[in-house]
DNA sequence: CGCGCTTTGTTACGCAGCGAACAGAGCAGC
DNA sequence: GCTGCTCTGTTCGCTGCGTAACAAAGCGCG
């Protein structure tokens, strides 16, 4: 965690997708930054700086509605990428990216990015596909928003979480789980309450640790693994 | 309605976008075809034959999630394309295409199509900037779907069908809404019923008509408008 | 050590919307 | 004109979740 420099490693899964001599090219070209919670990397509909690969870190993908806390509708982690709207030749993202686990990242300006996508045909269609995992996560959300039950809903949450934090445990306040799914803190409270009791989770003061991980796969609702295997249609796990 | 031949004229919005050149390349090679209220355009990720530009009918965007009915989380008219996520070099969309409204429409072999947006820089920028704002409508909807109302989710899917029946009456039943909305028959026929004693709309036996679009738009929630504007931001309107 | 803040637990109440079921009303076809 | 179907209206009880408010427990800091 607190390591030096080489703890920095691509284990960006969409990078890794790419060809030795491309990836090579952006690695030498991308910065690498810290992401600390909290840190809104793009604003809606508001052109934005860099493109962000996440390696341990994961950011959020909320939007903003009147009189709501905001509404969590994506999360990108090392399985992707901040930005991928350039890929349609726009500079600017709907939706609000937060931070939502420390961790790092590697960056690059938009506009370089912008140029590389135009020399690479791998990137740019690494780019388009993960924009279309993208597009099914959020029409997923929707449907999971609107018919079901919040302990399911936060199964799936922490699960998703668990993924890209890369560890069994990970900061998140019920309040702030609250906010994500869109719901009242008591409910999350009592959904998490239930997990715990069920011996699925733990937690203390902010802090959420993963016990019993395929207990709270079956506690999710499908929507958890339909997001994983759209993913994996378009990038077919290596092994 | 029942016109012969000639009523088929271009009044896609995206189409009209392009250059003259282009307009007139692609009008020639596209199919003019009707558009009948429950056909299937696509299945979801599943590839499909064609893409389809609605002219006056107008299709649904839906999710299937088991043991509900599908829900509605995007509306296509003749500002927009059916099979945009082509553009993502990728021959198949995460949502279900179904017809909703009765009309005409303009279709093109995928693969063909794909050729076309090779040779086109115009042709490829406009639907990479619709699927942006699909992107958008997709979010914006998950947003609603959990914060709003039954009765100002319901005006603004009254809207935005209206926007693109190009009529003020259009057939459509309560459970049609319903399964729209996600929600059950009888909470429809309630709104339905609150919005017809406003004098807003009026019906019969699933022919709605819209009585007062201002009071309507006043009776929506703000994602109309929100959507409405995402789209003129990058389509701004001509005059 | 004690104060105050953050996080979690809990409770009482209200309401929107669900599930299910049924009744009436228009329309279509025989 | 009768029958059956589709569409709409309405009702009853139930429950998940919202609103509000408060208590207690852990932690950080002066």
């Amino acid at each position: 965690m607190a390591g030096n420099e080489p703890a920095v490693v691509t284990s960006n899964q969409l990078l890794e997708r790419l060809s030795r001599r491309d990836l090579a090219h952006l690695l030498e070209r991308m910065e690498p930054v810290n992401l600390l919670c909290g840190d809104v990397l793009c604003e809606p509909d508001r052109p934005y700086g860099h493109v962000y690969f996440p390696l341990t870190g994961f950011i959020s993908l909320v939007t903003d509605v009147a009189g709501h806390q905001p509404l969590e509708v994506g999360l990108i982690g090392n399985e992707g990428m901040l930005g991928a709207t350039i890929a349609l030749e726009i500079q600017q993202s709907p939706l609000r990216g937060v931070v939502q686990g420390n961790g790092n990242a590697l960056r690059m300006p938009l506009k370089q990015f912008q140029r590389e996508l135009g020399e690479s045909r791998g990137l740019d269609l690494a780019i388009k596909h993960y924009l279309y995992v993208l597009l099914a996560q959020l029409s997923q959300t929707a449907a999971c928003t609107c018919f079901h039950e919040i302990e399911q809903r936060l199964a799936r949450w922490l699960l998703m979480t668990h993924d890209r934090a890369q560890s069994d445990s990970f900061h998140l306040t019920h309040q702030l789980l609250a906010d994500m799914l869109g719901v009242r803190r008591s409910a999350v409270t009592i959904a998490a309450g239930t997990l715990q009791t069920a011996g699925l989770i733990s937690y203390t003061r902010g802090e959420i640790n993963i016990v019993d991980r395929a207990g709270l796969e079956a506690a999710a609702c499908e929507c958890y693994r339909a997001v994983i295997d759209d993913y994996a249609q378009l990038f077919p796990p290596a092994d």
